[in-house]
DNA sequence: TTTCTAACA
DNA sequence: TGTTAGAA
């Protein structure tokens, strides 16, 4: 009975705030820039769903890590959030979050150990996640 | 009260 | 990013 459907807009602006700790203004600035877009009630108030508050830890975390928007995006891309892949898959392990494979990405890294980062990465991720059940 | 957009510091 | 103005 209880929505798990992690892509039902459930949450406002202003749970989402306190849910990741980011401000309103860092919230909309990140969908301004095409991080994320998340659904819209009658009244243009905007709906999160849980796999966008997901995204969102992401990139808090992300650029708590020293990325500029252009670099968290750029990750994002690589591998969204968990969201269930078309094309049939059975799903091997849903823990894995988001950072799968590290590339060359040479001068958006702030960092040489890759390994190290995304090791911080996906522990946050895990923690967040983990959290949010 | 809360959120929205636009715009300025 | 913070913050404000005026409108839903």
């Amino acid at each position: 009975m209880r929505q798990t459907d992690p892509d039902t807009p459930l949450y406002s602006i202003g749970v989402v705030e306190r849910l990741t700790g980011l401000t309103a203004r860092q919230i909309r600035y990140y969908e301004e820039v095409g991080l994320l877009e998340p659904a819209r009630s009658p009244g243009n108030h905007r709906i999160y769903s849980p796999r966008e508050v997901d995204l969102l830890l992401s990139i808090k975390s992300l650029t708590n890590q020293g990325f500029n928007l252009e670099g968290v995006r750029v990750i994002l891309q690589q591998r969204p959030t968990g969201a269930p892949q078309e094309g049939g898959e059975p799903e091997p392990d849903s823990r894995s979050p988001t950072l799968g494979h590290p590339r060359r990405l040479s001068s958006l890294y702030p960092v040489n150990n890759r390994e190290d980062l995304q090791t911080r990465l996906e522990t946050s991720l895990r923690k967040a996640k983990e959290e949010n059940v």
